[in-house]
RNA sequence: CGGGGCGUGGCUCAGUCCGGCUAGAGCACUUGGUUCGGGACCAAGGAGUCGGAGGUUCAAAUCCUCUCGCCCCGACCA
């Protein structure tokens, strides 16, 4: 990609409806565009980030037997006035109705609308169990839009149901999904833990909460610094004794376990081996996928701007071109890179140096290659690591080695 | 929903308290030239009617009323 084509117009100053880093970073590199408080757009350069994200889920989702659908984002009233949930959830819903007078929402979460699929073709336990998920925008009219896309009314959310047979088969997805929710995280290069929590208004009992901490975060936890634990009350450490420290957790995916609460209210039923009708046992494991931009965003970054892991960055490798008799030459390298599977964006702008420097470093991709008068005397490149800001000098060759090795392709 | 703050070219802001020449700056943008490994320089130029509506006044970005939007604190938060 020729940074000049490019739809990256990053700005020089601090917008000024930043709130916090991450939104001010995000906004400042034009990863995303406020449309009104709240609602957003996520630009080119954030789509990518997005769409890496989303790459690794569906990866990890397949690795433990999900199978990928979408429903509707508008969805009949009816649906939530069999659990009730039309006004457990009143105050966030979009409501409206439609030309026929028929009242519809913009679904705030899925979990009747999947219900209601298993309903009409789940029918004996031979068919269970099985996981389904999807990669959805939801939507919630929050009383405080807050933090960029931290708290938005409108947000894009993965949401996975399992449905079993009994509940041993319920722990038992219940765990893929927890290893699921560990690797997807770890990919995505992110300081995570896991804690046991509240299910809330979702209902069922045993659920989990997976944050990673921010001063930003909505959740607290209590840390303590000599065992590296964290706890969900004030008290003293458990293990040692020592008193613990108030830490700001965000919260990026949550677990639960939900049994039957769905499947009787809405009659989501099978013959079990017996011919006996029994409700499915469900789970439901929820990622908020737009709000992990602001969760990465917010544990890696320096005063220069973002600093993306390797597996989501936008691009893998900026060039940053300084003479431009060597643009056909960085050109080819690019192609080579590309034909290899990384995307490689070449900085040819007719800009100072210092521009293209600042905007690389705030774009964040993780390793940013100098192209100028020390290449064409030495044939070799100035590699700079943008997380240490290490600096090696490599021959073409010789990086590519170093690259395949990073992402042990 | 309560409390506070803000709204002036694309961006960041000055001017508002104490109304008064053709509404400013920096950055960005356009054209020409010089630069060119760390947010360059010179010259010329385009762009705002001051969030919106109403009012006071000889005169309103500036005062008054209403309204819309954005941000912060709180309440809320699957």
């Amino acid at each position: 990609m020729l940074y000049s084509k490019s739809f990256i117009f990053t700005l020089r100053e601090d917008p000024k409806v930043a709130e916090c880093t991450s939104q001010k970073l995000l906004l400042k590199g034009t990863f995303l565009y406020m449309v009104s408080s709240g609602i957003y757009a996520y630009l080119p350069l954030g789509w990518r980030v997005l769409s890496r994200i989303s790459a690794i889920i569906r990866k990890h989702m397949q690795a433990q037997g999900a199978q990928e659908l979408f429903m509707s984002a508008l969805q009949p009233i009816e649906i939530w006035e069999k659990t009730g949930r039309d006004k457990v959830l009143e105050e966030v819903m979009f409501k409206f109705k439609d030309r026929k007078d028929r009242m519809l929402c913009l679904g705030p979460t899925h979990e009747e609308e999947i219900t209601e699929i298993v309903r009409k073709f789940i029918f004996s336990h031979k068919q269970l169990p099985c996981i389904l998920y999807q990669i959805q925008t939801k939507f919630r009219d929050e009383a405080r839009p807050r933090f960029g896309l931290m708290r938005s009314c409108e947000f894009i959310m993965k949401d996975a149901y399992s449905f079993d047979t009994t509940e041993e088969g319920l722990h038992e997805n219940y765990e893929k999904m927890r290893t699921a929710y560990q690797d997807i995280f770890k990919e995505c290069g992110l300081q995570f833990i896991m804690t046991e929590a509240d299910s809330g208004a979702m209902g069922g009992s045993i659920s989990h909460e997976f944050m990673v901490h921010s001063p930003i975060g909505e959740d607290t936890l209590y840390h303590c610094v000599r065992c590296a634990t964290y706890h969900k009350d004030v008290k003293t450490c458990p293990q040692c004794g020592d008193s613990l420290q108030e830490k700001r957790m965000i919260e990026m995916g949550h677990t639960f376990q939900l049994g039957t609460k769905y499947s009787i209210a809405q009659e989501a039923l099978f013959l079990d081996k017996t011919g006996q009708r029994k409700p499915v046992i469900m789970g439901c494991y929820g990622i908020g996928v737009s709000r992990l931009l602001p969760a990465i965003a917010e544990t890696s970054y320096d005063e220069k701007g973002i600093i993306w892991p390797k597996n989501v960055s936008p691009f893998d490798v900026n060039i940053v071109l300084l003479d431009n008799t060597l643009t056909q030459d960085a050109l080819g390298f690019a192609e080579i890179m590309e034909k290899q599977g990384f995307a490689v964006l070449v900085d040819e702008r007719d800009e100072a140096a210092g521009v293209k420097f600042n905007d690389a470093y705030l774009i964040g991709n993780p390793y940013i290659l100098i192209m100028g008068k020390k290449y064409l005397q030495s044939q070799k490149i100035d590699v700079e690591i943008r997380k240490t800001r290490e600096k090696l000098n490599l021959s073409k060759e010789e990086f590519l080695n170093f690259l395949k090795h990073e992402y042990a392709r």
